[in-house]
Parts: structure tokens; sequence; C-alpha cells
RNA sequence: UCCCCGGUAGCUCAGUCGGCAGAGCGGGUGGCUGUUAACCACCAUGUCGGCGGUUCGAAUCCGUCCCGGGGAGCCA
């Protein structure tokens, strides 16, 4: 109980012990993270994580530790060390989680270039049998064992880099004085009346799980003027390719008074703020994606800004077969993204593909005031935005044109029936988003519990 | 929903012409004082995805269903 008492006292300042130590391990010094080793060269350590990797060569025993900040090789003698620490070493197996005390020492054969000479070992949860070994896996394995290929250092980087996109993200909006202002998950029927919704009851009604906060958007948009909602978005198409998730991450600001011009600029500088954020802070984990970090650099704005009638130019003349009039599919945004080296803005497209929310451009009928941003490299749309239709009446025909019911917009056309004013917003997809910055081909492992096509578990 | 590919040990896979079910890794036991996905020796492990058919004989050929992967459509 001593050695307990000790540890609880000396951490109120630092991380406190997350398992009683017994009084047989006399830990006396502070938890730290392996991230701060370096800080205490030549001092003794306590720390605690999980088994990565052991070797035992007999009389020398070696322990690689992560504990979620970074990976520490731990060496011990036999002749250095009590006879029962080194044999707490036999319980020790892959993802056994442990912990222990030791002196930090720099040594050019660890990697990481310190190393702990152990002076304590205990096994706090045996791991027998851990199914990920170190050699390769297939896709599908490795997504049944998902909630365990987490702690692979593959995914850590991932992950990382995921949770820097989100803060990039919420850093430029907020520093644009954007508000966040969520919109709700659960709706109360379509909102855009294109893609099919999951739905479940709602007591004796039905509900359906939102795949955008576009409308809610522009209720908080007049309300606050700048706002952005970020959050989950679910589709219950039946996709099933390298780009579509069930369940994704999207933030959707959206600004009266904010033009197509505005809308493009603010897409731009979101996606350059938070492709140079990553590039200034996961340095480590781009090297272990093995990223090519140089098309990452070259990502500053201006962005070429071309109409959709000039992308369907491009595309043709690389060989696509598009008409006038149709949607890009995956095929054609390939195309058209390896025209350019930094992400590409599409404006302008056929009214007759978009929303029914979207403005149409006053010198052109036929056309929309919207905006695609195609990711370099066929990673494919991240962005779609626009200029939303603000007029009563025009908004009203839109949604007798799309054969929707009237009156379950009525909140909606309240915002034009009051003080309306031009408006516009988009909205990115946080996978895609992160799977182009990490270059990796799915969008399955940039988010921790990917939901797909006949996929739920874990 | 459609098209293509696949399913053999815990994992990754090989299995020839239809003729004894295999390797590496992982696991177990033992050895080794500087290992880096350590190494060496030995040991254990199978509803060959399910069902039906052809055959003296099927992992292998045929039918069907299930599951997984890739792609299309739709989208972020």
């Amino acid at each position: 109980m001593h050695a307990r008492e000790a540890v609880g006292s000396l951490s109120a300042v630092h991380d406190p012990p997350l398992v009683a130590v017994p009084p047989e391990t006399p830990v006396s010094v502070q938890p730290i993270r392996i991230r701060d080793i370096a800080a205490h060269a030549g001092a003794d350590v306590h720390i605690r994580g999980w088994v990565v990797h052991h070797r035992s060569s007999g009389k020398i025993r070696f322990l690689e530790l992560r504990d979620g900040s970074g990976y520490v090789q731990c060496v011990m003698g036999k002749n250095d060390v009590a006879p029962d620490v080194f044999a707490a070493f036999d319980d020790v197996s892959l993802e056994a989680s442990v912990e222990v005390v030791g002196t930090v020492r720099s040594d050019p054969r660890s990697p990481g270039g310190f190393e702990l000479g152990l002076k304590h070992l205990r096994v706090v949860g045996r791991s027998a049998e851990y199914p990920i070994s170190p050699k390769e896996h297939g896709v599908g394995f490795l997504m049944d064992e998902r909630h365990l290929w987490l702690r692979s250092r593959r995914q850590h980087a991932m992950l990382r880099v995921r949770a820097e996109v989100m803060r990039g993200i919420r850093e430029y909006l907020d520093g644009q004085d954007y508000l966040p202002v969520d919109a709700p998950i659960l709706t109360p029927n379509a909102c855009e009346g294109t893609t099919t919704l999951f739905e479940l009851g709602y007591f004796e009604r039905k509900a359906y799980l939102s795949q955008s906060g576009q409308l809610y958007n522009e209720a908080t948009a007049m309300a606050f003027g700048k706002v952005y909602c970020f959050g989950p978005t679910f589709r219950a198409e039946k996709s099933k390719t390298r780009r579509h998730l069930m369940e994704f991450w999207m933030v959707e600001p959206e600004a009266a008074f904010l033009d197509l011009d505005g809308d493009m600029a603010l897409a731009e500088g979101m996606v350059e703020h938070v492709v140079q954020r990553v590039l200034a802070r996961c340095r480590d984990d781009l090297a272990t994606l093995e990223r090519d970090v140089t098309k990452l650099e070259s990502i500053r704005a201006p962005f070429p800004r071309i109409s959709y009638d000039e992308a369907v130019e491009i595309i043709r003349k690389a060989g696509g077969t598009i008409e006038w009039g149709e949607d890009f599919g995956g095929d054609e945004e390939t195309l058209l993204s390896q025209a350019f080296d930094k992400p590409v803005l599409v404006h302008r497209y056929p009214a007759q593909v978009k929303a029914f929310y979207m403005k149409r451009d006053p010198e052109r009928p036929e056309v929309a005031l919207c905006v695609d941003m195609i990711a370099p490299e066929g990673y494919g749309e991240i962005v779609g935005g626009g200029c939303r239709e603000e007029s009563l009446e025009a908004l009203e025909t839109r949604i007798r044109e799309h054969g929707l019911p009237l009156e379950t917009f009525k909140w909606f056309l309240d915002l034009r029936r009051y003080g309306s004013v031009p408006h516009a917003g988009f909205g990115l997809g946080v996978e895609r988003t992160v799977a182009w910055i990490t270059g990796i081909p799915h969008v399955r492992e940039t988010i921790p519990f990917p939901r797909l096509l006949d996929r739920m578990y874990p």
C-alpha cells in the first residue's frame, strides 16, 4: 500500500496511475508518457503501456512498449535485475499490458534513440494469442479485428492525421468568425429528397438519420450570420466503393451575404489551411504512411477555378466520354484531377443535377451557382456547395418541380419570408479529405469504426 | 441492384492431370547476453465456406446458396 500511496501523491500533477501498483513493485517515480522520454535521460521513469514486440536471448531480454504517445525499447540482463523481475518476462506476450520502471539512457541501437534499462516489470493484463501478428494480413481480417487493428502504427498515424484535420477545420472556421451551431441528426423528413436515408422509429412516428445539416444551417446562418455544423452524416445508398461510407463526418459552413466567389475562397482557404497544418504537425505520421509530401506542399491558394463547361472540355480531351448535362462519375473526376496538381474548383454545373435549393445563375438559368472541389490524385469530390435560392417564389417552384411536399418545408420557406438574403455554404467530407492527405486508397481506414455496406462489426 | 475476383491451419498463402492436407508466420517447449518482423531445434493445429451432383475416388469438375474483396451507379 505504501507504493500505491506514493504514486498517488506524486501523480497529482502527472498522469494518475490507471491501475493499482502492488506492494511488490516498489514504484516511487512518476509515470511519464513515452513521448517525453528524452527529457528524463539518466533518470528513472515509470511507464505503462502495451507490448509491441519482445525478444529474448537467454540472459538478455528486450521489450518494445507502446503507450499511445510513442514507442520505447526496454532491456534487462539476467544479472542486472531481481530474479522475479527477470521471470516476469515469461508472462509477456504480444499486446500484453505492462508497467515498467527503468533508467532512461541514450542508445543508438534502440529505435527512437533512447532505451529503458529495466529495474521493474509487471504484467498488468496478459494477452494470449493476439490475433494480429507482425506479418501481413488481409483487409477483411483486419476489419473484423478493427478494435485491435487500431493499436497498429499505421492506424495511429492515420487517426492522428484525422484528428489534426478536424482541429484544422475548426481552427480555420473559428478564426474566420464562424460560430459552431450543430444541426440535428434525427430529422423528420428527407432534407434534399435525393439520396436514400436510414429510417428509424421515433415513438409512433418515423424519423431519419440526417444526410446533411444544410437546411438547418440556413436557419442558423440567418440567426448568426456565419455558422458551421460538424458531425456525422448518414447515407443509406448501397454504395460499395473506396470513396463511400454509410456513416461519415462532414463540416458544413454557411454564411449570409456570401456569394459564389466568396464561397469558393472559403473552401479554398480552409483546405489550404488544413493541408498546411497537417504538414506542419504530422510529419512523422505522413512518413509512417509513406506519403509523398511534395504533393501536399504545393497545395497553396489560389486553386484553379473552372466552369463545368470547361471541365467537360478537359475531360473530353483526356479521353473521357461525357455529354453536357451529365454529372461527373468517378472516372471523370479522376481525369479532371489529373489535369491539375492542386484541388480544382468546378463551378456552375447544370441545374438539373443539383439539389432543389441551389440558386440558378441569373445570366444562365440552365446552370446553378454551385461549386464542387475535386481533390488531386483521383480522390474525388471533397467539397460540394454553392449559393442557395433566396427567393420565396423561385424556391416554391423548385420544390414543386422536384415533387417535394411544400408543407414539410414550411419552416425552410419562412427563412425567405422574413428577411431573406443571398447566402452560400458548402460541405466538406472529412474521410475523403483524410484519405487524400494521407494518400491511402480507401476511406475505410480514415475513420475509427467504418460503417460499410454489409459491414457493421465491430 | 449489376459486373469481376476470391473463400484451404489463428493469419498470409501454395496445392500440378481428379489420386496420402502443405509451407511460412503466429502458438507451445527447450537453447542462446544486444535483439530490431531476431535466430536455432522440436511439438500441436483442418467441417478445404455450406448444401447437392458427377466419379472407384473431389480441396480440385458441375449446380446452387452464403460470405469477403474490387468496380459501376449515387454521392462527400
